[in-house]
DNA sequence: GAAAAATCTTGACAGTGTAAAGTTTCTTGC
DNA sequence: GCAAGAAACTTTACACTGTCAAGATTTTTC
């Protein structure tokens, strides 16, 4: 692997690239051309690897998510029952978002994520198949029978209460920052 | 008035061929010279009122946000009594941004509006105002008496729901049109 | 009615995404 | 081990973008 003209691990390199300048400048001031000058390579060497600028902001959104699911999945590590599983992940699910606020806009900038209430689909946004999970998890452990229409609502109001608070949380100058166990007890976020 | 030169009313011109732009192709495609030619007006013309791009988007945003607030204030106007009027809200909230999921996009895109949980703003989105002003009303009806820290977090719970809600009706491929009446009933918007 | 202010045009510049064609390196099949 | 082709990268080019400066035209002000 000659160090000139071969980069080695120019996708990677664009897409670690693409979120040091989303983080340190935003996405608006993020260009494909930037990203390959700061990777040393020339303006147009991107394409070889991502058929436009969207497909590359596409995979650093997945990055970014990764990310996103790794904390959720630390946050349930430690969790002795599947309420206070459900209640560390909400937190996790806004303290991620309240500590990088520029992911949430970036990655809720667009429509890009799927999510099926009812039916049960793999390609769905990984952190809602997450909550889903658990959520049965809760109604296993509590014996709980509920019809189809309304798990959907209940997983539909648990996800809209912690996802709410991310986007008022990063869009708005609200703090959202207390005692969660305190403040948010479980039984405000299954009804 | 001669309409050679002078366009007459050129800034909400400028606004009302912005807000179409977006709702036809999305803000992404919105550029200060598209919008100036949609007004038969040169790509310099905006210029006379409005600093730079930006400033034209936030003029776009409050024309935007305005028509909200009236959908919102119409919402209310037949409900005779509080809950009802907060359960007729948060559904206008939402179907507001379910029937222009790019408006939703557009106006939370960026951090751009300021709300106070306690302490009282003039300044605050109107829409988190609004809201705040009936459940008040609500607490009053039912002369409930509660903390100012109870309070701040009812209100952030209340806002959560709905803003999560619409914001995953335009984020996600979730469908969120059910009947609130029946499915989503006062008591769950309130503690 | 002249001076000043507001509005709009024209021309220019650097930065953008992306396509086409050419160059260099790596991989594959024999 | 070596030719052929694929993959990775550069160079060049083009249309489009936001913004600025200088000038033209109209309206307002006194």
């Amino acid at each position: 692997m000659s160090d000139s003209y071969h980069h080695g691990n120019l996708r990677q390199a664009l897409i670690d690239a693409g979120i040091r300048i989303i983080n340190e400048e935003g996405e608006g001031r993020l260009s494909l051309r930037k990203v390959a000058a700061s990777c040393n390579v020339s303006h147009a060497a991107p394409y070889a690897h991502f058929k436009d600028k969207e497909e590359l902001l596409d995979a650093i959104k997945n990055n970014v998510t990764d990310r996103f699911m790794s904390e959720l999945k630390d946050s349930v590590k430690d969790s002795s029952n599947a309420d206070e599983a459900l209640v560390n992940m909400g937190k996790r699910y806004v303290d991620f978002f309240v500590k990088n606020p520029d992911y949430f806009k970036f990655l809720f900038s667009s429509q890009n994520i799927t999510a099926h209430l009812g039916s049960d689909d793999e390609n769905d946004y990984p952190p809602f198949l997450f909550l889903k999970e658990h959520y049965l998890k809760y109604l296993k452990e509590h014996g709980l029978k509920k019809t189809k229409k309304e798990k959907e609502i209940d997983l539909l109001q648990l996800w809209s209460s912690v996802h709410g608070l991310a986007s008022i949380a990063c869009m708005s100058g609200v703090e959202v920052s207390f005692d969660w166990e305190k403040e948010i007890p479980g039984d405000i976020l299954i009804r």
